[in-house]
RNA sequence: CGGGGCGUGGCGCAGCUUGGUAGCGCGGGUGCUUUGGGAGCACUAGGUCGCAGGUUCGAAUCCUGUCGCCCCGACCA
């Protein structure tokens, strides 16, 4: 391809619209544009980093014996219902683009592909002799994002690989899922990414084990916490830790304590002395369902502790009744709000957990009922401060038993950086950011029993499939890419996602030996199977340089005074390391290399 | 949705406080010079100042509404 037929434009200047370096460099190098939040342009240059990265991801799922497929992106609304993540999926939150055609049917355009190729499965999956089988497209998504971000890393219609497993039993999915795993520490690597596998939430998937890989970059939007030993490794969401040891608290029996103002911990600890370990902290948030009424929770939390919403979200859920549909949401109740239901006044900030169900009698739309859990930290405490559910009063020396029957306790806190390990309790945690561009799950027969995607087994029996998942985002990783390799100058693309390998740059083109030279290279790099560009611009040499080094391909002929001679420069763009050679050793010098890095780092 | 910020030639910005001619840099076109790290000079094209109301003799500027975009939180490949 010759640079001057490539529609290349390239800006001076940073878009105001970026934030992060790979956003400006994808805006700045001419990859893409945006054409409304979310939504983007993909131009001719980042078009071929794409083929390259599906290229991978379609090699590495094929040997894993996947098929390729491509379904619908109109998705009827039935089928989502009867899954069960209809109202989810498009109320309140819900991410689902959605409409309804001429007749009134309600349709969404596919977040995931679950429903559909389950449905598909209960139609031509009967036999365990068929199993196990797996599928996987490379397709586009729509997403509502609640909040579209950093270009191509959370679009509301992005490039993603899904693929399904489908199995007679639990043994043959894991097998499958770690199969899997292979794939795509293989598909990274191919694309020259650094990336870490760590324990995840399922999240709205849902399903039970599974697993995110984090292309680690200051611009992740997840935080990685890992053990310095590399042996554990988990999204913040999910992730497990020792939490420090509380003080004890010494008090024999409760008292009152007078508390003006003090509504914080901080406050409380500040005023009194009291350790935040020493102390429970009570939070009243409202969950809100799909079907069911309002249900308020009542957490309890070690002061010093923080509340992970992901893990309230799935123990929320674990506890509510069927009826009630999907969880759509978890927020913390205001004064304001509770006010409407016609209740009392609670004391915010003095609150204890042994706040009485009778405050909740008479609300006009919620459940008379708290939901009352507790993090372990706080249970294991035998005497504690807390609120005494009395504006400015605190209790000291509180007591589980003589307060209230104790709550319930699941693991609701927050792992922090720094804090021991489960494994090994001399290991600490260590947070990092990442950026997560691929995801697998092990969904079980959530989605096959729901649809009834059934199989007859050798025995005669019928049971419902087992089932996997695993996406990639595969824009959101060409993005990846860029955010990992990239300089001052501009994007370092891997040689096997660069959209050209080898860029010929005639110094001068007016000069018609630099200009014959470079021609002459550059055919010769074609006919050898090199992806290569031709920079056959009147430019300055400059300007060539400067955009060379922008669009960031990895490898650049320089043919300029040396010429006459029959010497070119050969110039790696990610160390930058230059050397003169003749012309006529270009390809003996080259080939052997780009051939290595063609297979990924 | 809550909080913060921004909409002015293709891009990046100034002008707005204190109403009165729409400006700068980059980019585009033409010509001459230059030619290995975003060249110089000259000429030139290009703007409903997001949109709609209002105030005013007069609005990019003041007021109201509205739309869009970006950042922080919930969502996720």
């Amino acid at each position: 391809m010759r640079v001057s037929r490539l529609m290349l434009v390239t800006l001076r200047d940073d878009p105001a619209e970026a934030e992060i370096p790979s956003h400006k460099l994808l805006l700045r190098a001419g990859y893409m544009r945006r054409v409304a939040s979310g939504i983007y342009a993909y131009l001719p240059l980042l078009w071929r980093v794409l083929q390259k990265v599906s290229l991978i991801v379609r090699q590495e799922m094929d040997r894993t014996g996947a098929l390729e497929t491509l379904l619908p992106q109109l998705q009827p609304a039935e089928l989502w219902e009867r899954s069960g993540r209809w109202a989810g999926y498009t109320a309140g939150e819900g991410i689902m683009f959605h409409l309804q055609d001429r007749q009134g049917r309600e349709l969404g355009l596919g977040p995931t592909h679950e429903e559909v190729i389950t449905a598909l499965a209960a139609d031509l999956l009967r036999s365990y002799r068929q199993l196990p089988v797996s599928l996987y497209q490379i397709q586009t998504k729509f997403r509502d994002e609640i909040r579209p971000r950093f270009g191509l890393m959370r679009g509301r219609e992005f490039i993603m690989k899904d693929a399904y497993s489908f199995h007679a039993d639990e043994a043959s999915l894991k097998e499958t899922y770690g199969a899997m795993d292979q794939a795509y520490r293989r598909i990274f690597a191919r694309c020259g990414l650094r990336a870490v596998a760590v324990e995840a939430d399922s999240g709205a998937i849902g399903g039970s084990a599974s697993q995110e890989f984090m292309v680690t970059a200051d611009a992740g939007e997840d935080l990685v916490l890992a053990s310095g030993d590399g042996t554990y490794a988990a999204n913040q969401e999910r992730a497990v830790s020792i939490p420090p040891s509380a003080i004890a608290l010494e008090a024999q029996g409760c008292e009152p304590l007078a508390t003006p103002g003090q509504t914080s911990i901080d406050d409380l600890c500040s005023s009194h002395g009291f350790d935040p370990t020493q102390t429970v902290k009570v939070l009243v948030l409202l969950a809100r369902f799909a079907e069911g009424p309002a249900q308020p929770l009542l957490i309890s939390l070690r002061g010093d502790q923080q509340l992970n919403d992901v893990k309230l979200a799935n123990a929320v859920t674990a506890r509510a009744q069927p009826a009630w549909g999907a969880l759509l949401e978890i927020a913390p109740i205001s004064v304001d709000q509770w006010a409407s239901q016609g209740l009392d006044p609670l004391p915010f900030g003095s609150l204890g957990p042994h706040l009485s169900d009778a405050a909740l009698q008479g609300a006009s739309q919620w459940r008379s009922q708290f939901l009352r859990l507790a993090d372990p930290t706080a249970t294991a405490l035998k005497r504690f401060v807390c609120g005494a559910n009395q504006v400015d009063t605190h209790l000291v020396g509180a007591a589980w038993d003589e307060l209230v029957a104790c709550p319930e306790a699941v693991d609701l806190r927050s792992a922090q950086p720094g804090d021991s390990c489960c494994h090994d309790p001399s290991q600490t945690l260590e947070a990092s950011r990442g950026i997560e561009v691929g995801h697998i799950f092990q969904l079980g027969r959530k989605y096959s029993e729901a649809l009834g995607a059934r199989f007859t087994t050798e025995s005669g029996t019928e049971e419902a499939l087992w089932m996997g998942c695993y996406g990639i985002g595969v824009s959101r990783l060409a993005q990846a890419a860029v955010e990992q390799h990239h300089d001052a100058h501009g994007i370092c693309w891997p040689v096997s996602i660069a959209p050209f390998e080898v860029i010929v740059v005639p110094a001068n083109i007016a000069e018609p030996t630099q200009a014959e030279l470079a021609e002459e290279l550059y055919g010769q790099l074609q006919e050898a199977g090199v992806d290569a560009l031709l920079d056959d611009r009147t430019e300055r040499a400059g300007v060539k340089f400067k955009d060379a080094d922008l669009v960031g391909i990895p490898w650049r002929v320089v043919v300029g005074r040396g010429a006459g001679e029959g010497l070119v420069e050969l110039v790696e763009r990610a160390t930058g390391e230059k050397r003169d050679l003749a012309a006529t050793n270009l390809l003996t010098a080259l080939l052997p290399v780009l051939q290595q890095q063609r297979g990924g780092i």
